[in-house]
DNA sequence: TCTACAAAGCCACATAAAGTCACATTAAAG
DNA sequence: CTTTAATGTGACTTTATGTGGCTTTGTAGA
């Protein structure tokens, strides 16, 4: 008889995890046939590595809770700053586009009080905010839906955005290089991104101060006619916030180091 | 025996909040099996978290409460019969489309425990309930949308159904005529859900039993391959009831009268 | 508007399951 | 055969949940 390595064990573990979302300590016991001590010890070391979280009970991987919800309370003000200042540019009777993010989500709460507006986005929270408002004429543009950004990508969002013209367009990032090119996680991200844009008379990109110090892979081919970036500050000493400032038309709004 | 982890339950619990607006103590103790008292700790927690507001008799989400919840509630437990006899006819790996409305809500959270499925729907409730889950690839149908309905509807929706071909469709209706034919609100819906049963191999239409004694203008032309009704109840001497008893094969689930 | 009654909420206590820690045991490697 | 890392065991602590008595709230009928 000879004993699983542990190795295999916490592999294993993990697996689960990302397949059920969670699991528990009993479970993986019987599964294993080794005691709960043993479990709760794989699971000490896993979440010290941390590559999951214990629960009483268990353990549930971490990138499962904190989405959406976690990243719009993060820095919730400055994103809000934004919104606001973003919102002005919007004049009544536009058609705009709104990109996922939590940053344009505050743009998104910006305009709710506001009418006379076509609405494209592909986020679903931001959708269902204006489409409650029942003034603004929101038009979700569809695909398969990305859970942690909960919106649609995919050749399908693609499709539609090529079938509308708006005026303007309001573009999230995932970071910014030390080149000060806006950048994202996934080709197919950075793609669509740069099609909103491409879709818009004018493009602005929305993204607050922590995104300075942040680097994803893929650069957004974004088109030249691109308005400016609105931020709630410029990080000084950042090369990536000097680099996007001899780069792009910068606008700061609020007050951040 | 393994007791569900508390987390699960809090996550699930926000879900169904995101997804309906507003849930209730008891129904939430039926569901998880749990005593109402541990559902009010749960709501108690969440709500010092401010991820939601706890009321008289359960909670509700903080920002708008949207015109869907109300309808959720109306004969909330028929529904839930109806979806969870709908989800009985899922199997792992199909791809199925699911429409708008409180009846097909109830589908697919009854499908959120499931895993390896494809969820096409123009629903934004829908579409967030089944992306949270991660194990469902869900595909959102984008075009105008509807505020009452909180989906989509348009040229673009019916572009995108049909590009797609799913194994199982379930649909639902404003109301159901004398003749026994489902209705709808306006030309629009109907085609459109018409056009969605014509794109699975089988369609269900969905109704619970007030939809019996409800009359909208348009009738749906849905196609003859509907695979069946599925209700939780035929109102007796009611004309409609009857007419769709001759028309279509009829599943009752729960008891109504 | 007031009253009565059922449902929901609250609190204190009981209990079972989960967690922790120290120490014993086992199995594999040198 | 010893060493060492991994695992099991048992005593104790903490956490989660259930239960029963009592209070509060909502609602329907007088």
């Amino acid at each position: 008889m000879s004993r699983p390595l542990a190795v295999d064990r916490h592999g294993q573990i993990l697996q689960a995890l990302e397949a059920q979302g969670s699991v528990s300590v009993s479970d993986l016991a019987e599964r294993f046939n080794v005691s709960m001590e043993t479990i709760r010890r794989d699971l000490k070391l896993l979440a010290e590595e941390g590559r999951l979280v214990t629960v009483h009970g268990g353990a549930h991987r971490l990138s499962n809770e904190p989405s959406l919800s976690r990243r719009t309370i993060e820095n919730a003000e400055g994103k809000a700053a934004i919104g606001r200042a973003a919102a002005e540019l919007v004049e009544d009777g536009m058609a705009i586009l709104i990109d996922s993010g939590s940053t344009t989500l505050a743009l998104a709460q910006a305009l709710t009080n506001r009418s006379d507006l076509t609405v494209l986005t592909n986020s679903l929270p931001i959708g269902l905010l204006l489409a409650r408002t029942k003034t603004i004429k929101t038009v979700l543009l569809g695909g398969e839906i990305e859970p942690n950004d909960e919106a649609a990508f995919g050749l399908d969002t693609l499709d539609l955005i090529a079938k509308y013209r708006v005026d303007l367009a309001f573009i999230g990032a995932g970071g910014i290089s030390e080149t000060g090119e806006f950048t994202d996680f996934t080709r197919l991200a950075a793609e669509q991104r740069a099609r909103m844009a491409a879709a818009a008379k004018a493009a602005y990109v929305l993204a607050d101060h922590t995104k300075f110090s942040k680097r994803t892979p893929v650069p957004i081919p974004i088109a030249p006619p691109i308005a400016g970036l609105i931020t709630d500050g410029l990080p000084k000493g950042e090369p990536a916030a000097e680099a996007a400032a001899r780069l792009w038309p910068i606008r700061v709004v609020g007050s951040k180091p």
